[in-house]
DNA sequence: GTACGATACGGAGGACCCCGCCACTTAGCA
DNA sequence: TGCTAAGTGGCGGGGTCCTCCGTATCGTAC
């Protein structure tokens, strides 16, 4: 396969903004075919670029989980490991929160899976950025050893999931994360 | 309006059936339309007994709810409080994480939302059961004071939807209940 | 500059779903 | 036994997802 076709490229990069938008407005479910509609091409030159709704989500969140491994990596040579983490996870609710279906984008797609076969580049991406960040507050015994980052985005994106039709899911996403990070219960 | 007619409330409870084997196998989202099928029964008369697919998941989980309600009852008699809550959780989590759609149906339903006008007989059920149980481990400080129970549903029922893809769900939402319990990074 | 082949396109059509409407059946009372 | 209103179910409309296939277009080789 030589390279794309001209055209292909455009058609792909009308259909990502189209759908950047349509998610941000309608969340993980948004119609394919009314992305297609927008964007002016057919319902099925959609599917060709992106198999199912799963791969679209997938492209539409690359940017913000880029900055999010960004900002991992920023944070991961700061001196204090747990305030690190702790900001780092709360870049993540506001993510989570706030973009509509980023989330599920999250959950789907192997994150709470442990078959590695499975775990696309996404999910990838985010532990192999994370990672540092968590075992340098692992080592400085603000976590637990045996706490993974798939957790961590598990339990954060299941915050998201379950506040989405909050009034304001923002708000409470970040209160319950900072009931999880303390514990509901911690003495015991 | 003298009571339901009898071929009416003969229907409804098929449908309730039906329904529960159909949510069970296919999650919250299965099709309605399938639900009547196999209940033998036109496909407006499911719609006329529950309205939108809202009304037939908290019917079809009411007696689980129920059953929550009554352990949670049965617990709050306990001596260790912090114990009885712990143990209730488990049993929310192992509810919400075997059957598909239960988490949904909590979710969806106002459990998110403050407005008291929206929450429904479930979710009032649930807080008025519980709470008690949560007083009692309060007092004991076990918990904050300023925990809830919605806090409490909110939070299991995000763990079950973002491990509702692992491959044993119910596993791992009970280890990450137990790391809810004692926090990501308790001291500070 | 043209002609050709691979690549990409988009519309048509099938399957499914949710929803509202309305003529018809039937239960329950007098 | 007959009447009436509650209850039913099928039909059509609008929507989505998905696949297939004839066709337009790009990129290239000549």
């Amino acid at each position: 396969m030589p390279v794309q076709r001209a055209d292909a490229r455009r058609n792909y990069a009308r259909i990502l903004a189209v759908a950047e938008e349509e998610v941000a407005a309608h969340g993980a479910d948004a119609s394919l075919e009314q992305i297609a509609r927008i964007a002016g091409v057919g319902s099925a030159t959609v599917r060709r670029h992106f198999p199912g709704r799963q791969a679209l989500l997938q492209a539409v969140f690359s940017e913000r989980i880029e900055a999010l491994c960004a900002r991992a990596e920023e944070l991961a040579g700061a001196g204090d490991a747990r305030a690190a983490l702790l900001e780092w996870l709360g870049a993540l609710t506001t993510y989570a929160a706030s973009a509509r279906g980023l989330a599920d984008a999250l959950v789907q797609d192997g994150m709470a899976t442990d078959d590695p076969a499975h775990v696309n580049a996404c999910s990838a991406r985010l532990n192999g950025a994370v990672d540092p960040l968590l075992r340098n507050a692992a080592q400085a015994g603000a976590v637990s050893p045996d706490v993974t980052v798939t957790d961590l985005v598990t339990l954060v994106t299941g915050i998201a999931l379950a506040t989405e039709h909050h009034p304001d899911p923002t708000a409470e996403a970040h209160r319950l994360l900072a009931l999880t990070v303390r514990g509901i219960s911690p003495q015991g």
